[in-house]
DNA sequence: CCAAAAGTGTTCACGGTACACCCATGC
DNA sequence: GCATGGGTGTACCGTGAACACTTTTGG
C-alpha cells in the first residue's frame, strides 16, 4: 500500500524528553536504537504520528509502547524541522517533555525489552539525530516552568516531606535554597495538605508527610493566585 | 509530478499571529482566504513547508509573499494538529507569532492584492479553520512573555516616548499601570537611551524620546539580569 | 549517647505601591 | 489663558534573605 501526492511532505514524528528525580539528581530516561540510522546508540523516545492520531495521543502511545510509562504530565515542548536533522530525509518533529514519579516508573523501564534505561542528565550518553539539543530545550522550560507552576510535585510520590520537596527544587533550579524560608513560602501558600503520617526507616526523626492539594490551587488559579518559588 | 510514500503523511503549513500595536489597541493582521476551504473568510497568515525549507523560513517567507511584513521578531509559538482542524484533510500547523512596528507596515498590508488587514484583537471577525484559537494562544503567550523579556519594544517604533512605552503595556496587559513607578522601574533598569530628541506636533508639552540599548541588554542578561515589569 | 535530619522566628534591606501637583506647549 | 499631557518624590508596607539552635529518632 503506498500514498501518493502532488507536493512532497515531510514525515512527522514525536519526540518525549521524560524527566524524573531523585536523591541522585535529574534523570532522563532513554532508549536505545536498535536499527539505522543511529543503530546502538541512546535517543530520546518517540516515532511517527499516525494520519488519523492527534499528536499527544501518538506521544502518550509512543512513550507506553517504549518505556511502558503511562499516565503522566505531558506537554508540548517545540516543534524540530531542521531539513538535515535525519539522514534519511525531511523529518518534523513535535517534542513533549513528561515529568513522572521516578519511583513509580524505574523498573519498568530499566528491563522493558526495547532497551530503556534512566541517565542523569548531566551525564547522558552521546545521542541520536538533534536530541541533545531538545534536552537542552526541556531543561531551560523545565527551570523556567517549575518557578511559577506547580509542577515540581509530578516528580514526587504523592506523600512527600518537606525535606524531599526542597530537595526537588534544588535539583531543578541547581541553586541551594534556605531551609526555613522554603518551608514558610510553601506553607504560606496553603496549597499542602499536612497528613497524619511520617517517613519510617530512617536513620533520624521520621518527617511528617505532606500532598498537593490540587483542587484546592485550581480554585485559587481562577481566583487570580499564581504559584511561585 | 508525484510523491508517493508507504504510510499517509499529514500536510505541513505555518501560520503567523502578526501582532501591532497602535492608539486604539492590539491589532492582528489578517488575510481573506479566496479559496475553498474558507474561502471569503478572515484567516492567518500562512501556508505549506516548503520540503527543503526551514519551517521558520516558510513562516517568513508567507508573510513576506501574502503581507509584505519582512524583518520582524517571529517566535514558534505551538503545533496544532487536531485530526479534523482542516476539513481537505489531515494538516499539521507550526504557529508562529510576530511583532512588528505598526506605523512602518500598516499601508502595505493594508493595500495588498491578496486583501490584507489589520483588525483590532478584541473584534475579529470569525476566522477560517481553527485560527481562532491559535489567536487565543498567541495572546496569552504575549501577555506573558511580555513581562519578563523586553519584546514590547518590537511594537513602538524605533525612538518612542515613555507614555508610549507605558499605554503599550497597558495594552499589553490589559491594565492599567501608576504612572510614577512605571517610569521610575523602567529608568532603574537602564536599557533606555535619552535621546537628544522631542515629539514633535503635539498640542501640549513634547515628551522626550528615547530608544532601547539592545546591545546593554544582552550584556546584562549574560551577568544574570532579569527584566521583568 | 551519638549521628542525622526535622523543625522553628526574628531582624533587616529592598522593592512594590499608593498618591498629587507644577510645568511646558500649542492653539 | 486654557486644555492637554509631561514630568517629578516620598512614605508605607510586605516580601525576600540571612541566619542558629533545639528536638526527635534509630542505631
Amino acid at each position: 500500500m503506498s500514498f501518493t501526492y502532488e507536493y512532497p511532505r515531510p514525515a512527522l514524528t514525536v519526540d518525549c524528553v521524560v524527566f524524573g528525580v531523585d536523591e541522585g539528581g535529574l534523570k532522563i530516561l532513554l532508549i536505545e536504537r536498535d536499527i539505522e540510522p543511529f543503530a546502538g546508540r541512546w535517543a530520546l523516545p518517540g516515532g511517527h504520528v499516525h494520519i488519523d492520531e492527534e499528536i499527544e495521543d501518538a506521544a502518550r502511545r509512543e512513550l507506553e509502547e517504549e518505556t511502558g510509562v503511562d499516565k503522566l504530565f505531558l506537554e508540548q515542548l517545540y516543534t524540530f524541522g531542521a531539513v538535515d536533522r535525519d539522514p534519511r530525509g525531511r523529518v518534523v518533529t513535535v517534542a513533549y517533555y513528561a515529568l513522572v514519579r521516578l519511583a513509580d516508573h524505574r523498573v519498568r523501564a530499566a528491563t522493558d525489552a526495547r532497551d530503556a534505561a534512566w541517565f542523569a542528565a548531566d551525564a547522558l550518553p552521546p545521542l541520536a539525530f538533534d536530541h541533545a539539543k531538545i534536552v537542552e530545550v526541556a531543561r531551560a522550560r523545565l527551570r523556567g516552568k517549575v518557578r511559577y507552576e506547580p509542577i515540581g510535585f509530578e516528580l514526587l510520590p504523592r506523600k512527600f516531606t518537606l525535606s524531599q520537596l526542597q530537595r526537588l527544587y534544588e535539583i531543578v533550579l541547581e541553586r541551594p535554597l534556605d531551609k526555613r524560608n522554603f518551608r514558610k513560602k510553601i506553607l504560606a501558600m496553603e496549597l499542602l495538605v499536612e497528613l497524619d503520617e511520617h517517613e519510617t526507616g530512617v536513620a533520624h526523626r521520621a518527617a511528617r508527610l505532606y500532598r498537593f492539594d490540587e483542587r484546592r490551587y485550581r480554585r485559587l488559579v481562577r481566583q487570580g493566585f499564581n504559584f511561585e518559588i
